[in-house]
DNA sequence: GCATGGCAAGAGCGGTGCTCTCTTTTTTGT
DNA sequence: ACAAAAAAGAGAGCACCGCTCTTGCCATGC
């Protein structure tokens, strides 16, 4: 049936969603730490305790908005993939595209791209169903450089003999099919992305880089040669 | 005289340093967001009113944490590079050296590292006095490059024509005795720096690396490779 | 048809940043 | 030397916050 739970578990939903869109308002115009459980009460006109049964805590409201912020990120950056994918486009053009995406998306959304990669809320430790999500741009990124190819001579920095046992660790958890220095760069360059990225939204290259966009174009290919790519693939 | 200007400036200044002290201290121990006004000066024993007589507001405080958290990261780094440089180092390890300095401050007081590297405190915009002391580490990482001097066929990727007029501006700004190229390269990867640091800090490399020394110590190999600098050189 | 369980409401606790007023103490100017 | 002025501390108070507990209502499911 339409109402397999009747009435009142459908107006559960509805509020539940109400309060997490009136927060999501909240949390891109202020930002998570004025984030507060009385001012989404107030706005949706109930009183604050009634907020607690849908939601048990201020860290379980956030907890939803950071899965509902990894999963609009990974859609806005796959999405981004399949347009030049299909294009026909090489793989540093699809790394690239990618990147591109994490940028706009984080400059679009600051304060939601702060919650999931800045400093961590205090007192709050992500919980495991942000996993998934988390992973969609990473996969992503891995999906980029199994599908290139690696040709021989393309290969990253060879690895130092102390980061070797690491990278075939690495390795056999991410992309088994990958040679152990590739996943290495792949990891780094992961990493690198988000510092561009970061420091972009939080604002470290005022005064210092101004023309960003094509600066941020010029280091993420960078980023893709460093993991092994090449133009022609 | 020893007392210049009486016991009174003398008091202000003592119970300044005494404040900024035990603030510090809750900073470290719990994180800039519970950081409070009122736990600091309870602990002093003073009334939370007789705080704004030395800063006018939370966010002044912070400010001067962290302009302090600035010149420790530097004075850090500024140490193991003279470490290594007196040692009679080449470039790509008196680079290393000064990277490992960074990630080691940061793990070793990650609260105030997020204060400064993190999203920053909602409402609140760092002012023109912290801008030195943030400058330190950039302008060590390209002290380094410039000393290495830069060989022909060491450049770092050539810049598109998109991005020359950007860099040149860049140069002009940071370091004009240095290729424009070099310049983009040094940004991006101040930039990058920090995204290794960040993700290992702010615990993005959970279950992610374990090992993680020598991954950075390879990551940043890489980053010195980027901006031109080879063993020899 | 009625007991039950989900839900909103309200009061309240301990905490926050910040302001204002009042008093005391020190510095300064004549 | 003494009064005026500046600086500092204390306390009350405002408007918030997260969160808990109790109360009473009302729709739902037996």
């Amino acid at each position: 049936m339409s109402t397999p739970q009747g009435a009142r578990a459908r107006a559960r939903i509805e509020v539940t969603a109400a309060i997490k869109e009136e927060a999501g308002r909240r949390l891109a115009a202020e930002g998570a730490a004025k984030l507060s459980l009385r001012a989404v009460a107030r706005e949706l006109g109930m009183v604050s305790s009634a907020l607690y049964r849908y939601f048990p805590s201020r860290d379980d409201l956030l907890t939803a908005l950071i899965i509902d912020a990894y999963d609009s990120l990974g859609e806005r950056a796959e999405a981004a993939h399949t347009v030049v994918a299909d294009a026909g486009a090489g793989p540093v053009r699809r790394w690239v595209a990618v990147c591109e995406a994490v940028r706009g998306w984080a400059l679009d959304r600051p304060h939601e791209y702060a919650l999931i990669y800045g400093s961590p809320v205090p007192g709050y430790s992500a919980p495991q169903s942000t996993v998934p999500a988390a992973a969609r741009v990473g996969l992503l990124l891995i999906g980029i450089v199994r599908d290139a190819g690696q040709g021989p001579g393309l290969a990253p920095l060879p690895l130092p003999a102390e980061l070797r046992p690491e990278a075939e660790r690495m390795a056999a958890d991410l992309a088994p099919d990958l040679p152990p220095e590739t996943v290495a760069a792949l990891v780094a360059a992961w990493a690198q992305l988000y510092g561009l990225v970061g420091f972009e939204v939080f604002g470290q290259f005022h005064r210092v880089v101004e023309d960003r966009e094509p600066f941020f174009r010029h280091a993420v290919t960078g980023l893709a040669h460093g993991v092994g790519l090449r133009e022609g693939g």
